[in-house]
RNA sequence: GCCCCCAUCGUCUAGAGGCCUAGGACACCGGCUUUUCAUGCCGGCGACAGGGGUUCGACUCCCCUUGGGGGCGCCA
């Protein structure tokens, strides 16, 4: 019980950006272990990088947290006994640390210039081995150091990598021995005086009594430098776990760069098959015409720095524009695209865990009951949108009625739907009428052209020609013969219009489908709407008859 | 280049020496249901990376090769 109390992890996220997936997992994870053994979840923004940091960034993070149901128990908006929870507001803290390590001679005053320290670099790499840094022989002393930065030249303090084995005992990899010499002295304090990743980390951990460590593998390697620090430090050494990493289908590394290569690709596309200019790109982007012209001609400009920086409201713009579906990256865009948070919930939850059942829908109450650090694989696994797709679909097949409602109004609002406007009553109807959707854009693709302007109806081409225009316009004939009526159709309500719909089918011996897709394609633009009786009520009679009537105006001959 | 981690269907995974004719899910293919699109139901295709050991017996243990990944920053 008392061991449960002390069980503390924490998830600690940089706001360079919104919530990647793999952070959200790690983050999952370690929701997880904390409510399931009863101990604390804590959030801690790791913001000591000055140039990356992305203003708000926290706050989407936060945001996106939320919406996952992933709530902490320290951290920012909800404190605790251990904070400050940005290290921005701790760095007396680190500094505190630093000059203890420094008096001790654990660490040192480093002068050396970036030229320098390149030219190491590169002696290293001839030389064949992974360490660089050479200690200085004498080390400078503290006075020198200090009078260094006071001629106003760029000193930095190492840590004075002890002659010692470290061994990490890691919960997921087992033992990992770094011997002597194979760890060099590493940057605890950059030259502004603000703490490095490894030192603020370390005692963040420890002042924070974490006792697990969970995080991405790809800090691994970083780890006996942690130890290491904590030993000179003394502190108690957290125990470890190491996830996997998480992967796009193609074996790329998943980041932020797949949207602006999507939209290039597009937009190169668009731009050889004649369809666009270089000038209306530049235009939708929000960036200069030769810049444009540049990128779009050149198939290796997407990977061009001017063009990875091209601002994200011109690039949601384009990708608009294009009909580009951006890949989903962040935890905000699955929200964007109209997924449950429990279904990604539930997906990252099997990426890198099973609990080895053929249980693979669960809730979250589950979860917290069959978790365990022992049934993390040690793998790496690469994100299938296509299964996620379908384990959303299952979500909003079994959701409770009200919460799918809630969750699809949220939606609606975010990605401003027409149907944002619809009462409750209507709205929930919507959503069963579109039943086996996907994600909410599957409801929009399907039903939203029904509330959306009359304006806004696209005519497919294909659509018309198949089912309107062939055989001699045989669908706008019957258009011209049921508009009239339905004028009479009483009351208007799915079933009346249904059984409308099947007695003229009986009286004339025509198929539903010979009715039903002409009025579909007059009233939507698209072969595709909820069912005939539902489409036309969402539409109301007005709007039903105006739109058949439209469409037999705007007949091509 | 150096150090480290990993390795079962296309993908996520089950498998802790005989339960394996290697199981499930997604995807894919075929069929059925259906007024469109979906959904739903039924069936099918499909994997132990290669080579050595250990063992009466290896998907399971060991070694090598190959492949994938991470680290080697005044990024986190």
């Amino acid at each position: 019980m008392n061991d449960q109390a002390h069980f503390r992890v924490r998830f600690a996220p940089s706001p360079t950006g919104y919530l990647h997936v793999g952070g959200a997992r790690t983050a999952l994870f370690n929701w997880l272990l904390a409510r399931q053994a009863g101990g604390a979840f804590i959030l801690r923004i790791e913001d000591t990088d000055r140039l990356r940091h992305v203003a708000g960034a926290e706050d989407k993070i936060i945001d996106d947290l939320r919406w996952l149901a992933l709530d902490w128990d320290e951290g920012p908006q909800v404190g605790g006994d251990n904070g400050p929870y940005y290290q921005s507001q701790r760095l007396d803290i680190y500094e505190r640390h630093v000059q203890q390590l420094l008096e001790q001679g654990k660490a040192y005053y480093a002068l050396e210039t970036p030229e320098q320290l390149d030219a190491m670099r590169a002696e290293a790499r001839k030389a064949g081995t992974s360490i660089s840094y050479r200690r200085p022989d004498p080390l400078p002393t503290i006075e020198q150091g200090l009078a260094a930065k006071e001629e106003g030249r760029a000193v930095v303090v190492r840590f004075k990598m002890p002659p010692d084995d470290i061994v990490v005992r890691d919960m997921i990899r087992g033992e990992l021995v770094v011997g002597e010499g194979e760890l060099e002295d590493f940057v605890i304090q950059k030259s502004d005086g603000w703490p490095t990743y490894h030192l603020a980390c370390v005692v963040d951990d420890a002042l924070m009594k974490i006792t697990l460590v969970c995080r991405g593998q790809d800090h691994l390697s970083n780890t006996p430098k942690h130890v290491a620090l904590q030993r000179a430090l003394g502190f108690e050494m957290p125990r470890y776990a190491h996830l996997p990493l998480i992967f796009n289908m193609s074996g790329s590394k998943m980041g932020k760069r797949d949207k602006h290569t999507a939209v290039h690709e597009a937009a190169a596309r668009w731009v050889r098959d004649g369809k666009w200019k270089p000038d209306d790109i530049a235009e939708r982007a929000g960036v200069a015409a030769d810049a444009a012209a540049a990128w779009f001609g050149d198939k290796k400009a997407k990977r061009k720095p001017e063009f990875q920086a091209m601002p994200v409201d011109g690039l949601l713009r384009l990708a608009d524009a294009a009909d580009v579906v951006l890949p989903e990256i962040d935890v905000h865009d699955f929200r964007a695209s109209g997924y449950l948070p429990e279904s990604l919930g539930n997906f990252l939850n099997l990426l890198g865990w099973s609990g080895g059942d053929d249980l693979e829908f669960f809730d979250r109450g589950h979860a917290v009951k069959a978790f365990s650090v022992d049934r993390i694989i040690k793998s790496n696994a690469k994100f299938d949108r296509d299964k996620l797709l379908s384990l959303n679909k299952d979500w909003c097949a079994k959701a409770p009625a009200d919460r799918l409602l809630a969750a699809f109004k949220d939606w609606t609002r975010a990605a401003g739907s027409p149907m944002a406007a619809l009462d409750d009553d209507t709205a929930a109807r919507v959503l069963a009428a579109c039943a086996g959707f996907r994600t909410f854009r599957d409801v929009q693709a399907k039903a939203g052209i029904l509330f959306a302007d009359d304006a806004d109806i696209e005519y497919d081409p294909k659509a018309v020609k198949k089912v309107l225009a062939k055989n001699d316009g045989a669908g706008y004939a019957t258009l011209e013969r049921l508009h009239p009526e339905l004028e009479t159709v009483e009351p208007w309500t799915a079933e009346a219009i249904e059984a409308f719909f099947n007695e003229t089918c009986e009286k004339t011996g025509a198929k539903l489908g010979d009715l039903a897709q002409p009025i579909r394609v007059a009233v939507a633009g698209r072969p595709v709407s909820p069912a005939i009786g539902e489409t036309l009520v969402f539409l109301g009679r007005e709007k039903t008859l105006r739109r058949i009537r439209n469409c037999l105006d705007g007949r091509q001959s």
